[in-house]
DNA sequence: TTAACATTTCGATTATCATCGAAGTATGAA
DNA sequence: TTCATACTTCGATGATAATCGAAATGTTAA
């Protein structure tokens, strides 16, 4: 079941949630403090947020001793909010430090639990061109080749297509406006990326560096300029 | 240059706002008055929120003597909204006359100026498989054979692609989840079906009936059932 | 137990905004 | 001119909602 689009529209009508929303963009647990913190609003403020989210079902809390961790719910949740913004460019970035951030969050990363942004989306069409993944309408569909690609990514296809959730879902990228892969796969092949050493995460973002490391395997791999 | 997203959400935030969008998004002027009526809310709260609209640059206005047309400024507009719509479905209708006009409007209605709904998708679908479209990232492009198929309709689409405009763009549909036939090309095929009595408007709402000739012929042509 | 901390609940304040009555402007008709 | 119509502007009202101080709850650490 899809969320309320008009709810979640009246949710981002709202800059402090809007904030919110887009540190909870990587999919992972935050504590209400860190939230409230990025949003630039009290505590209190923040907890009113939150319990309004939480009511209409697209965040989940963890509790963990005093903290408490909150969560988009699931990736459809953070499908549905990279659509929105995909369907329109963000406002111009101000600042010399805003300039970069703006940069960085183009160029890779994560989306919920997979890899976005200028990487995510060439690593993506490079798997098409080069056999490994068929776009099918709304999904990629894995090759007889693209099974020993991934396999050699220590990857195991057969596995991840027999979870419950969405295997290997086309994700709409806001800011290159095309596909990338999400879904099992696509968390699957980030993971990888990062015990690989291809990939870091840029602390107190969601944005992610490509290492040299990556760079070189990448371009070797699937021939691609990152 | 396409409007802002947050404006347009905090826009379409409001249900007067929302029902008078929906009447404008046929792409054709409406008085002012007509719009508060489908609104339901007074010609000064019609006002209001017109002016709004005009001052974020999303609709725009014709005068005839005491009489003020209305409109959407253009069709990026038109397809922002439509895919906001498409991202997620809308609340489902209550009464009898509800379900009967969610029905017409599903099955075919126009999107700014060109054919939309299951109909829409359906006709852009059968060019595709007949070879006479071809899709390329988000636009449709016109093959050889096309050329002369467009041309049995009466339409010239070296004409056609001439135009400012953008020729032949996909165009997300919210009803159906998928792409149907935008831009200057469906336009142009639009106004052709209209010329042939294949489809006619139905009064006082955005619906669009095919005509039994133009079941019969699109079956001949394209090989779909409507 | 006590103190510090994370978070929430409550209550008050303030800001924003949709709404509509009343009045004003412009146009067309008689 | 005079009246009706279409629409807007102005001003008041009421509703909604974001914000935060104060106080309460619960949890950890000493």
């Amino acid at each position: 079941m899809s969320p309320d689009l008009t709810k979640v529209v009246s949710i981002l009508n709202d800059s402090s949630r809007a904030a919110i929303l887009d540190a909870l963009m990587d999919g992972k647990p935050h504590p209400a403090s860190e939230l409230a913190l990025v949003a630039k609003i009290k505590p209190q403020t923040a907890s009113f947020h939150l319990t309004k989210m939480l009511d209409i079902g697209i965040i989940d809390v963890e509790r963990h001793g005093r903290h408490r961790y909150y969560k988009l719910i699931n990736k459809e949740v953070a499908e549905l909010i990279e659509s929105l913004y995909s369907v329109s460019p963000q406002s111009k970035p101000k600042s010399f430090n805003q300039v970069h951030e703006y940069k960085q969050i183009h160029y890779a990363r994560t989306c919920y639990d997979h890899l976005a942004g200028y990487a995510g989306v060439q690593v993506t069409n490079a798997l098409s061109q080069n056999g490994v993944l068929e776009k099918q309408s709304l999904d990629f569909v894995v090759t007889k080749s693209g099974v020993d690609f991934f396999k050699s990514l220590d990857i195991d296809v057969d596995l991840q297509q027999s979870k419950r959730r969405s295997f290997a879902r086309c994700c709409l990228d806001w800011s290159e406006r095309e596909h990338h892969l999400a879904g099992a796969l696509g968390n699957s092949l980030l993971e990888s990326m990062f015990n690989r050493n291809w990939i870091r995460r840029i602390p107190k973002t969601r944005a992610i560096e490509v290492t040299v490391e990556g760079k070189r395997e990448m371009n070797e791999l699937l021939s691609i300029e990152l």
